[in-house]
DNA sequence: CTATTAATCAAACAATCTTTAGAATACTCC
DNA sequence: GGAGTATTCTAAAGATTGTTTGATTAATAG
């Protein structure tokens, strides 16, 4: 093998990982599955698409070893193959924010009004939950709670924080977060709370950015703590 | 516009940016640009291609805002559009190197003598350059040097080093590095050495990776370093 | 064994990407 | 203006990708 056979075939590989992630489907399965393992339905079902080509883009994740499937009697659950691939999403993610002009134009657009909304970054609210000042409130969907959160935190999806207003406090300020900077739940939930009277106001990151910060983490209610917190692991 | 379009047109403007990065050709041009801003005709002789083909992938490169073209006179120098560009090459080429059995056959096949060289990291590089323990020798194209390089470190391009064993101490260690990891260049020089009595090692990582972790960089010669160095950028 | 459910496969088609060759453009030098 | 050079554009062929439809496989329950 000659040094031009050799580089081409390297670069080869590494381009099967930027294939992998070079669609907008599966850059949804893969910031799906940064919250929480699911089944190719519960997949197709958040992602909007049919059950078979959700297959079909899992398995172009699968041979790029960027996920693994685990079958469950009739189940498949697909999960990241390691947390660095949510590394890898996020750090695409984030040049993409920075770069393109269009992206700016999108949240302008349909995330007009979030300007108005209150945000905290991570380590502001380390800070104040030290202190005790704040309330914080997980508004993703249960099963992404379960698979981990930041501790202390309640669990009321979105959808169900209506019925739940009774057991949040007035006498302190509410944090609401969700899946990551461009998810809505937050948003949706701050404005609602903010309607009712309650002081209620956003992370501007998601769950898995605040993991991937080596913040301490909370799973089933029992402490999981990963010891002292460190920022930026970028 | 709904939720599920505005899903759709944010992912979409993120997979464009994943997309520009899923060809061989272009991740090797990245690569080659992360060394240095380069003309096309250059990019294309390194990279073994066509002026015409490589206008046409910088060109997608380009949409995507990875690189920047500037016309001086007559030709059209390249460059990263910022140096997080490489941050992201770089993410993606270490999960590959994790994730994927078939970079690791690549390099036992091609760079199989690679076990026999002495390799020491920057951590340890930075260490024995401050007790002056060590030359440091880059063997990378000039013009790359030119675009900055370790402090202190004697640039000889590695078809030049026979020329010049007569400038290289015998009595002191030899550090060899050039573009990264998978460079065979800093192998060579390191294998050439060894063969006429010098006491000669690789550095495992290349001048973009040093760089990015934060160490001292000089620039044609005159200092241009950027503070005290800080480990780990990733 | 049969029925049911979850997931994958196979085939087909449209859409997109890659490459080459040759033409066109942009600039410099004379 | 004309010649020469670097780069880009155009067109076309060939390969790859994304999606749907309908069939098929794998496991479970009765």
């Amino acid at each position: 093998m000659d040094k031009r056979a050799f580089k081409d075939r390297l670069y080869g590989e590494f381009a099967t990982v930027a294939k992998a992630l070079a669609n907008p489907h599966r850059l949804e399965l893969v910031d799906l599955l940064a919250q929480a393992p699911r089944r190719v339905e519960e997949l197709a079902a958040e992602a909007g698409m049919t059950v078979a080509n959700t297959s079909a883009h899992l398995q172009v994740l699968r041979r790029a070893r960027l996920v693994e499937a685990e079958r469950e009697g009739v189940t498949v659950t697909y999960r990241l193959a390691t947390p660095d691939v949510f590394t890898l999403w996020r750090t695409l993610r984030d040049l993409g924010t920075r770069q393109l002009a269009e992206v700016d134009r999108l949240v302008e657009t349909f995330l007009a009004d979030r300007d108005g909304l209150e945000a905290i970054d991570q380590e502001e609210l380390h800070r104040r939950m030290q202190d005790g000042s704040v309330a914080v409130l997980d508004v993703r969907p249960a099963v992404e709670y379960e698979q981990g959160h930041i501790p202390g935190a309640r669990s009321i999806p979105v959808d169900e924080l209506e019925r739940h207003l009774a057991d949040l406090p007035k006498d302190r300020e509410i944090v609401a977060y969700c899946r990551g900077p461009y998810c809505v739940y937050a948003d949706r939930a701050v404005r609602l709370l903010s309607a009712r009277g309650f002081r209620a106001l956003r992370l501007v990151d998601g769950f898995p950015e605040w993991q991937a910060a080596g913040y301490p983490v909370e799973r089933h209610g029992s402490a999981a703590n990963r010891g002292t917190p460190q920022r930026s692991t970028t």
